[in-house]
DNA sequence: AGAGAATGCGACGGATTAATCGTATTTCTG
DNA sequence: CAGAAATACGATTAATCCGTCGCATTCTCT
């Protein structure tokens, strides 16, 4: 609804050569330095390639246009974070809950950390939303978060467990995009994640008894 | 970070004959159409004139500039809302975790309804969000929310009550807006609130188990 | 070295848009 | 009804931006 074109994002050749190779990690590092400070609005290829130190005609040899460098650029965010939360998700040394406490932690502060960039990303997302190549990136990771839930949620059943994961997900990366809008102090963001935590930790154990987090406990008012 | 101007909002004249009035509300009603069906980035100030029947001159004798159309429509938004929330909240007939569920249901409801508007709307957010006015707006309305927090966490200090609102406000408004910007069945809607209702009264009821939520317990998974 | 491929360049075209301003029209007032 | 005020109009201006195209430069490989 937001925007009918479905622009070709993927990229327009392959660079063969080293000059091409640098060329085009120098242009996605400006576009990246263009987005955090100066914002989704003043994003321009000119502005990129100046930064850059490249010419226009060099940049749109290897992307097909704007909207493609800011594909990219959330691409490797998003891959980036993926990877990340799968690591904490999947180290079976620590208690599940106190993974999913983790992660929290994790996803929330480094949403904080890169906060001008995710939120010039996001709003210049209605230029490479609507493709198709941004439709499939958001489909695959899930896979991680579902395999989690066999493991806290396990006498659920796959409808159940697919309403909490879809739940915690949107809640997760909502909510940290929105909280990291306004500027935060360290200590706002520790708390705000521990609260996020309890209360997935409160959700989950509800939903399984048997799933106990002990950092819990000590947060209850305790009357 | 995201737009360093600080564009004016308020309005330029007000109407004094009712003709100017009914124009107004002519742009304004547009601009809603507008924004829903051709997406923030074809949100022009001249397709908002032609789909109201006026000329563009007309529109910038009411309005400064587009920012301030689009700031007008969230206001409106915004107040509406706000003003429906308040009054799920402040029902005293109506136990305080059963109210809360209500108003989870009502928000993410809403939410999906006018989607398309929505998105758009957040989609233009860039142009008007670093406005004065539009921070004076959030501000309020938090009050509603304190007032709960007071009934349902008595025994909280006014810290804990503060993190605990900021988490559920946050949540609610952000994920709302995250899952509606997929199209969604009225199945899904209703599974989806029912579990963030379940999410913040285990939450509740954790931090304070005075708190019941009959409601809640039949939605446990009985082993 | 030299041919051909890959890469780099940037002025320019074409299109869109926000907002103004002088003028025409309507409404109000006395 | 006449003069003034309010309102409505839309062609126009100035700015911006995306993306192309023809040509120059550099690299690869024989």
């Amino acid at each position: 609804m937001t925007d009918p074109k479905k622009p070709r994002i993927s990229s327009r050749k392959q660079p063969k050569q080293a000059r091409s190779s640098e060329l085009v990690a120098a242009i996605l590092e400006a576009a990246a330095q263009v987005l955090a400070k100066e914002g989704a609005p003043r994003f321009t290829t000119a502005r990129v390639a100046e930064k850059a130190g490249v010419s226009i005609g060099s940049l749109y040899q290897y992307f097909p246009n704007k909207a493609a460098i800011l594909f990219r650029l959330q691409s490797d965010e998003w891959r980036q974070t993926t990877d990340m939360l799968r690591d904490i998700l999947e180290d079976e040394q620590t208690p599940p809950l106190l993974r999913l406490r983790r992660l929290v932690h994790a996803f929330i502060r480094s949403e904080c950390e890169e906060a001008a960039m995710r939120v010039a990303l996001n709003d210049a997302a209605p230029l490479y939303r609507d493709a198709p190549e941004a439709q499939a990136v958001r489909v695959s990771g899930s896979d991680t978060v579902r395999r989690f839930m066999q493991v806290v949620l396990p006498k659920a059943t796959d409808a159940q467990r697919h309403s909490v994961s879809t739940l915690i997900t949107t809640t997760l990366s909502a909510a940290g995009k929105q909280f990291s809008e306004s500027p935060r102090t360290d200590a706002d963001i520790t708390t705000y994640a521990e609260a996020m935590a309890d209360m997935f930790s409160a959700y989950l154990s509800h939903l399984d008894p048997d799933n106990v987090d002990e950092s819990l406990e000590r947060s209850a008012l305790n009357l």
